[in-house]
Formats: structure tokens, sequence, C-alpha cells
DNA sequence: ATTACATACGTAATATTATAACAATATAAA
DNA sequence: TTTATATTGTTATAATATTACGTATGTAAT
């Protein structure tokens, strides 16, 4: 069924329910809320919000996926190696999301966080934007 | 009573409502959250959260107070003019938030949004550290 | 094999954060 | 004054997230 197959080499050290969590946020490639988790993913077994969280305080902690905070979503890493950090453009009108990939943005941030010398273990940035297509509307 | 006297001159635009949530955000100086807020102002004459909730809101859109998205938190803008831009410091250990004031750091975001030509029409960056009390610890 | 430890799971209950809906009142324009 | 806009008060409810408790599973040391 789904797409499990297509992302099996990837998630093998996942439990089944981080594997189900994050094979949806990977094929949805939207933010998505937690209670949407799981009501989508009731077929596949999972019955309580909890079960949903803990998949996903563990996929955050391992980088694959990321808190939207001022969405209260979650979305899959779309870069390969942000850790802890993150840098999104929100779309105000229709709400799109996109990860800002390894760019002048995240080196530049880089860069003023070392001259700022601040102490910095992680940060979230968060851009709202009026996207290229809501633009033309 | 309170300190409602040392802010009037800022606040007269204000409503009753909108005062003293203003007025205990400015006295606290830290992120409050709404339910405490609530809590707080029992005394003053607030009894449901959506009292809270709208004040805070038309606060936040008057740029006087910012929610800092990832604690569910509210505090006073400390700054001038940052209208909707926001750029705090969050302390990992004892949670203490600091507002990035007009420096390097708020220039160089200016700068990278330019480089960059993002349509951004306001950005909210959370920058998670250990402060300096806690470093020493 | 047995013990100890860490991690994950399932379930129910509860806590926290935020909004909807509706009637009333104030404030500001026209 | 009439009309429009914003704000208020109140009740109920929705949406988001965690606590508590008991069980199971995997891994490593004894
Ligand atoms: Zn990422
Ligand atoms: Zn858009
Ligand atoms: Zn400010
Ligand atoms: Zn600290």
């Amino acid at each position: 069924m789904s797409s499990n197959h297509t992302h099996n080499k990837k998630n093998q050290t996942l439990t089944k329910n981080q594997r189900i969590v994050l094979n949806l946020l990977q094929d949805s490639g939207e933010p998505l809320k937690a209670y949407f988790i799981l009501d989508s993913l009731k077929k596949e077994g999972l019955n309580s919000p909890l079960q949903v969280y803990r998949a996903l305080d563990k996929l955050v902690e391992l980088g694959k996926i990321h808190k939207v905070e001022s969405l209260n979503s979650f979305i899959i890493c779309n870069n390969s190696n942000c850790a802890s950090n993150t840098a999104f453009t929100i779309c105000e009108r229709c709400g799109k999301v996109k990860e800002i990939k390894n760019n002048n943005l995240t080196e530049g941030v880089n860069e003023l966080v070392r001259e700022n010398k601040l102490n910095i273990t992680r940060y979230n940035l968060e851009f709202y934007v009026v996207c290229k297509t809501c633009k033309i509307n």
C-alpha cells in the first residue's frame, strides 16, 4: 500500500509509528497538524494523540522533520543537514511553506551569528511572504 | 492602583482591557502566557480567555507587544519601531527572552532579505542560546 | 539464561491554548 | 440622528499538547 517502498532505505532505523508518520509528511510535502496526522493514520493503527506526538518528537529530534512554530504544524525536512536550524518562508495568503535551502540566506545568518558573538545553539526563522502565485492574482 | 499612572501617556488610545494587559506585560518585561495574564488580572475585571486574547491580538497588531511563537507567550516590545518584524534570543536553560534591538543582526537580516529578493512582509526570528548567566553555572 | 537498563508502546485522563457564536454597548463617521 | 465599526461580556467549545500508568521490547552486561 501507499508508498512505503520508496522510503524504506532511509527510514529503516525508525519504529513503525515513526515510519508511518514520516511517510505521511514525506508524501504530503506540506505542513500538517498533529490531529490531522492522527485522523489520516487511524487506518494504519494510530489511535491516540500521544502516539502521534511521540513520533513527531522523535522525528524532530532526528532532524527528519521540523515544527513550524507559528503554524503549530510539522513539515518534512527538505534539506540534507539542517540539524536543528530551520528557516522557512510562509505565504500569508495561501499558507504555502517552503524550507529555505543552503543558500546565501542561511550562510548569511551564520555569519551574523558569528559577527554578533551570539552563543547560538539553534535557530528558527520564519519569513512571511506573498508567494509568486499569490502575487500574480 | 498598580502602575497605571506611569504608562497613561503612551496608552491613551487603548481600551481598558488593552491597557491593563499592556501594563502587566510592561511591568513584567518577561514573556507571559495568556492564561497567566488572565489569572493575574481577575482582580482587574478580566473574566474570560477571550477578553485576554482579544486584547493581546490588538496589541500585537499595534506592535506594542509580540508573540513568542515557540513559547506560546507574549512579551512587551522592547524596541521603538519593529512593527511586525521580530527577533528574539531565548535561553534554552532558563527561558529568558530578549528582543534583539536595532543592531547589526537586524540590519544584516534586512540586507539578506534584499539580496535574496524575498518578498517579505514580516519575519519572526527565534535564536536559541545559552545566556551569560547560565553559561557560567 | 538472568538481570538491568533504555526505549518504545497503548490507553485513558487531563491540561493548555485558542476560537466560535451571540447579544449588548460604546465610539466614530456621515 | 442614522449608520457603520469596533469593542465588550459571557458561555460554550475547539484545537493543541502532556501526565500518568502499566506493558512490551530490544540490548548489553553478568
Ligand atoms: Zn530541514
Ligand atoms: Zn501564496
Ligand atoms: Zn519589538
Ligand atoms: Zn539562561
